[in-house]
DNA sequence: GTCTATATGTAGATAGAC
DNA sequence: GTCTATCTACATATAGAC
């Protein structure tokens, strides 16, 4: 059973990332999952030895996503202030999502930060992946002082997403998102 | 039996506040607080109906605490800028619980805007407290776009913790206060 | 007011039939 | 590979003795 071309173990990332998104990893079990997927509870230890292997899949398929991103920033030009600029296209067309749930990256990281440094740890491999590839950028633009630069976007990123889950706020991602953009602008213009 | 003058339900908001914080309220159980507090697991129900009781006093908690730290600030100064400044200087203090926790507002909001709306509205309301708070600081300096620029200081604060206690980086928390120090500043002397 | 014993549910994880 | 039945631990919550 299982749609084509759809391993269950598949399946079973797919579903667990979504709703730890949602939910929280804590706040979803084995029962959630299953009833999303279909699949029974016992069965997911064929695949997975606990329910932290099944996070740490979910990781990787974030951080996977997150590098398809800035592939596709890549792809579509080679203006290193242009490929930021979309970044920020990208994550403005989640709107609906972070409204309601928060960065996937960040609110994973605030969660396993209490009681699980280990796999908060493996919650920030996605965070320096995207700071690696902004410093790459701002390298690029001859810029100094990336490293600051680089946890600044992204501090600002995270506050913009916290807030406007907290208050439900669209017109706050809207305005924020458009000011963000014009710091990138002057910082790239020095 | 408990130390004078602190009630047991005091100590049971006490050590739920610390918990909450450094696990998380979903990772907290009564088994943790009873083992903190010495106080019987049972006994909770006769200070609190259910654990989202307990929460409710927790936030009223950290309400209380925010109000001091506020008044603090406009007992010290009638200068609108040194009070946000000096709130600033409040937080700075608190690097320490930062770097492991983060903020005790942001990250309970973040956990509970995970499948318990109706208790994150209730944590909302500190953040709102802070806002009003600073609109009225930033009108008595004769600024418009208050509502903004108030949302855009608590988000860079959030934003902030949330990076410092994800890399547990003290050295961006202290060059971020002080460019948020400046970035006061300069927003208010226009 | 305080504490123990316990009810009731559900979590993650395992064993073993098919 | 798939599924059911079950284990053990622990969660919140309750009842009732003291």
């Amino acid at each position: 059973m299982g749609r084509k071309g759809e391993s269950n173990r598949q399946r079973i990332v797919e579903a667990a990332d979504r709703l730890f998104y949602r939910r929280g990893y804590n706040q979803t079990s084995f029962q959630d999952i299953s009833d999303e997927t279909g699949i029974p509870r016992g069965n997911f230890y064929y695949y997975f030895k606990t329910k932290d292997d099944i996070l740490d899949a979910v990781v990787d398929a974030r951080i996977a996503e997150l590098e398809s991103w800035l592939k596709h920033c890549e792809s579509e030009t080679g203006d290193p202030r242009e490929r930021v600029l979309m970044f920020i296209s990208i994550i403005d067309e989640k709107q609906a999502d972070t409204l309601q749930s928060g960065c996937p990256v960040g609110t994973l990281n605030s969660e396993l930060a209490k009681d699980t440094p280990e796999l908060q740890q493996k919650a920030t491999r996605a965070f320096n992946l995207f700071r690696d590839w902004l410093k790459q950028q701002f390298m690029a633009l001859g810029l100094s002082d990336v490293d600051n630069l680089s946890m600044d976007l992204l501090a600002r990123m995270q506050g913009i997403a916290l807030l406007a889950c907290a208050f439900k706020d669209r017109d706050f991602i809207q305005r924020s998102h458009s000011e963000l953009r014009e710091w990138v602008m002057q910082k790239t213009s020095s």
